[in-house]
RNA sequence: GCCCGCGUGGUGGAAUGGUAGACACAGGGGACUUAAAAUCCCCAGGCUUCGGCCGUGCGGGUUCGAGUCCCGCCGCGGGUACCA
């Protein structure tokens, strides 16, 4: 008999697949559709097992719902323009075209031999001129609606390498490249609206049903709807056009206990006061040394600066607040000013003691014993809002009320009074969509000195990205954005009157790219963004699956990018949501090695260039490396796992089946390839026990038989269940089981090859080749890919006898087997009888009888 | 800092508020074999006076019953708007 031979097997069907056109998305009117999409990857070089696992996943799925009668849509693409691009050109020549291409290459080489039911003829990538160019053309649409600005911005400024750096180029307030102390600087950058649909946004996640409810929190804490108060202080003495400092605050109920007002360095105020104000200016220039990243500011020593100046309290002439500008407050979110209250306020309160400034508590506990008022040395006393507390110091509402409705009183009261008005706010800010570099989607404007910022015209598009200058490559070891030192490819003519003009030399944020691509999948080549009939088929995706790390901004974007492509005709209007199911599946983490070069930078290392011994980890040469115990895989910190070890020593069904295999989906693994062997040998078991039914001829074993067509319903259930529901472990363990009982099984030959050819459909999915090839020799029909789905006989799989666990207070003492329909009285009597009941009660009566039917039995004694 | 998760045997993990540890890995024992490989069978949370007792990161609580729900901690991971 053979053996298992998936080098073999493998190749054969895939061909089949190929040639029969199997996975080729099909529009039929016959049939439902499902649209089943993977985050598509970054083409860093190759793929990690993470990929694996992520699109295995994806397969399974995919595989499934064709085996249950859909025209399924299942692509692949590769989100391939970004810095790493641009950092690997700059690191060892070459061109970031030619390696994100050659990377695509060898990535869709390793990821075939794994067998995806992919619809190969969609790919593209997003720096296909053929895609990025309908993405100018989508920018177009979306700057005639309105919904494309320009404004002012702050980005990280390298002032050695002269260029703009990302969040985390910028290492301890350093550019990652230079060590030059990072800046803070201002350019003009192009804006999505966003924000404006920020109600929108957040109210439509509740009909996000089929989303995990974490992600739809994490939208809606990011969105951030806040009610507040907006309102003025008057200046004592303000400086030239300022004689208010408008601020915003959504505890408007302690106003009262008011102590300072702080302003952003950012804000016109504080820009203006630096002119005549050396230190302050040294303070504000200090203030913008800081990176950008809210992660940066908020962990930041909390420091003001008195600027001297005084406002009125708005119920209070008499009584005067210092403003302070202080480095925590951002001036992208609310008025860019604040007032403080620092007894109901940790970080005001830091802030009062710091610069000695007054602490008045507003409120305090009903019950205040043993409350220390933070005036007092007491800690900032921050109830949660639904909770009643005592009011000292309140305007007009009752002695006791809480939080929430004290602001309402509070926002009334001032609205009322005519000190400013209530105002619902969002977190969200807009998308700054400017990235100052070259390997990305040319914006397609011009700026000409006559007509200002003028579009690109139509059929100018795509606005492609020059590969050279001059006939040499691009030479990326020089800083800054090519695009900006280009000899020739900024020069242009304005689209309006035609002279000269020049490009604007930033591109878009690879944000957007992945914003839409879902979209472009139902019609990857149309001479338009979409083709409408195709959408208004293919769209929505039924079912999304990536990672938790794009819970709030790639989705977030995404949905209101099909809002906008919505409003400008490019999608239907039920795909204004446009991803239907959400599974985040758990990242594959691994240990991180890392040393220090002369410089003291972080060196990384990959986990095949370096030994461990006793938990400690060495270099070949025996240099010690220090070890980050877990983190999420990414190739700039070398922590990934190559894959094709797997496939090449067991094959592709082994990989598939073994990354399913012992862990959830949605949960973390942190990587270790123990088991991949036993993985292998359960397949050749498989193989080996079918081999064996396809020769068998027995006779029907009556009773034998009748038992295990009984187990193969429970399986097909079961495992169909886990597939339906990303329980694929729970799948892979049913089956694991089932093919025990299989083996052990002593029905005749008909009876097992029908629960042998059923149990390789189960694991098709997970095992396709290797289906195949056992569906084949048990004289199974046609293709494997081509069949339908078994479906549980219901009669089957009901029991007549239910074992129920007898706990006495609480704690398992035995159990009792019974008829599945006997009396709640018969069974309590029995469990009355029975032996640990009797020795528990010893003599006496229990306290109280619980019987669960059909579940558990608990006497209380 | 803030937001969101996660934490169960030696290991990966299972468990609609209802028998904690399914199914596997590693381990131990056995069968087959001249031997090995392969394969098959069995054992296996800790303690125990063999009645039981203790056990799901820690401390409380709700419940007849908590890994699961609530409160407070600790640790780890993700995101934090220019990594993708």
């Amino acid at each position: 008999m053979s053996r298992y031979a998936p080098a073999e097997i493998e190749p054969k069907w895939q061909k089949a697949w190929e040639e029969a056109g199997t996975f080729r998305a099909t529009r039929t009117e016959d049939k439902p559709k499902y649209y089943v999409l993977e985050m598509f990857p970054y083409p860093s070089g190759r793929i990690h097992i993470g990929h694996v696992r992520n699109y295995t996943m994806g397969d399974v799925i995919a595989r499934h719902k064709r085996a249950t009668g859909h025209n399924v849509l299942h692509p692949m693409g590769f989100d391939a323009f970004g810095m790493p691009a641009e950092n690997a050109a700059m690191a060892s020549g070459g061109h970031p075209k030619d390696w994100t291409y050659g990377n695509i290459d060898t990535m869709v080489a390793q990821m075939k031999p794994l067998g995806f039911g992919l619809d190969w003829s969609r790919m593209f990538a997003t720096c296909d001129p053929e895609y990025y160019g309908q993405q100018q053309a989508l920018f177009l649409d979306f700057l005639e609606k309105g919904l494309v600005y320009r404004k002012n911005a702050v980005v990280n400024w390298d002032p050695v390498d002269m260029t703009v750096l990302a969040n985390e180029q910028v290492e301890n307030g350093r550019g990652w490249r230079s060590g030059a102390l990072v800046e803070r600087r201002e350019l003009t950058q192009w804006f999505f609206r966003i924000s404006d649909y920020s109600g929108e946004l957040l109210e439509a996640l509740d009909g996000l049903d089929n989303w995990p409810a974490k992600v739809k929190l994490m939208q809606a804490n990011w969105i951030g709807q806040s009610r507040g108060l907006q309102f003025a202080f008057s200046l004592v003495d303000g400086p030239e056009g300022h004689d208010r400092v408008e601020v915003y605050t959504t505890r408007p109920d302690t106003l009262m206990g008011a102590s300072f007002v702080g302003i952003s360095p950012d804000h016109p105020l504080a820009k203006q006061l630096e002119a005549d104000n050396e230190d302050l200016a040294a303070f504000n220039a200090e203030c913008r040394r800081m990176g950008t990243s809210e992660e940066e500011l908020e962990k930041a020593e909390k420091r003001g600066f008195d600027t001297g100046l005084r406002v009125r309290h708005p119920f209070d002439t008499a009584w005067e607040l210092p403003v302070y500008v202080a480095n925590f407050i951002l001036m992208d979110y609310g008025t860019g000013a604040i007032f403080g209250c620092p007894a109901h306020d940790p970080r005001d309160l830091e802030f009062a003691r710091k610069y000695d400034l007054p602490v008045a508590s507003t409120f305090e506990p009903l019950n205040p014993e043993g409350h220390i008022r933070p005036e007092d040395g007491g800690e900032a006393f921050v109830p949660p809002k639904s909770d009643k507390v005592r009011w000292i110091k309140s305007f007009d509402w009752d002695e006791a009320a809480t939080g929430e409705q004290a602001i309402d009183a509070a926002i009334a009261f001032c609205e009322s009074n005519g000190v400013g008005q209530g105002v619902t706010k969002y977190r969200l800010r807009d998308w700054g969509l400017s990235r100052q570099r070259y390997w990305g989607c040319p914006i397609p404007v011009v700026h000409c000195e006559a007509c200002g910022v003028v579009p690109e015209k139509r059929e100018n598009l795509p606005i492609a990205l020059p590969y050279d200058e001059d006939g040499t490559p691009i030479d990326f070891s020089v800083p800054g954005n090519p695009l900006d030192r280009h000899p020739t490819w900024r020069d242009c003519d304005c689209p309006s009157c035609g002279k000269p003009a020049r490009r604007e030399t930033d591109t878009m944020d690879t944000f957007v790219d992945s914003s839409w691509y879902f979209a472009r999948f139902t019609a990857p080549h149309a001479t338009t963004p979409t083709d409408m009939e195709e959408a208004a088929y293919w769209m929505n995706v039924d079912q999304y699956i990536g990672g938790i790390e794009h819970a709030i901004l790639h989705l977030l974007y995404s949905r209101f990018f099909a809002r906008a492509m919505h409003l400008t005709g490019h999608l239907p209007e039920k795909s204004i949501e446009p991803f239907d199911a959400l599974f985040t599946q758990g990242m594959v983490t691994h240990a991180i090695y890392q040393t220090q070069d002369a410089e003291g930078r972080k060196v990384y290392h990959f986990p095949e260039d370096v030994e461990t011994r006793d938990g400690k980890a060495f270099l070949k040469d025996g240099t010690e490396v220090e070890i980050v115990p877990s983190a999420k895989m990414s190739k700039s910190k070398k922590n990934v796992v190559d894959p094709m070890t797997i496939i090449s020593d067991y094959g592709a069904d082994t990989a598939r089946w073994f990354v399913l295999s012992d862990s959830p989906p949605e949960r973390d693994v942190e990587w270790t390839a123990a088991g991949a062997e036993a993985a292998s040998k359960h397949l050749a078991r498989v193989y080996r026990i079918c081999a064996e039914i396809a020769a068998l001829d027995t006779a029907p074993q009556g009773d034998e038989d009748t038992a295990l067509l009984r187990e193969m319903h429970k399986a097909i259930h079961d495992v169909t269940m886990g597939l339906e529901s990303f329980g694929f472990n729970a799948s892979i363990a049913r089956l694991y089981a089932f093919t025990a009982t299989l083996q052990k099984s002593k029905a005749g030959s008909d009876a097992k090859k029908q629960a042998a050819r059923t149990l390789a459909q189960l694991m098709s999915p997970m095992t396709p080749h290797l289906s195949e090839e056992l569906w084949e020799l048990l004289g199974g029909e046609g293709l494997i890919a081509n069949a339908t789905w078994p479906k549980a006989d219901a009669a089957m799989l009901v029991e007549d006898t239910v074992t129920l666990p007898i706990q006495v207070n609480g704690k398992r003492r035995g159990e009792i087997t019974v008829a599945r329909d006997l009396g709640k009285e018969e069974v309590e009597n029995l469990v009355l009888e029975h032996e640990a009941v009797q020795r528990a009660l010893d003599g006496g009566q229990p306290k109280k009888l619980i019987v669960v039917p059909g579940r558990i039995v608990n006497v209380v004694v």
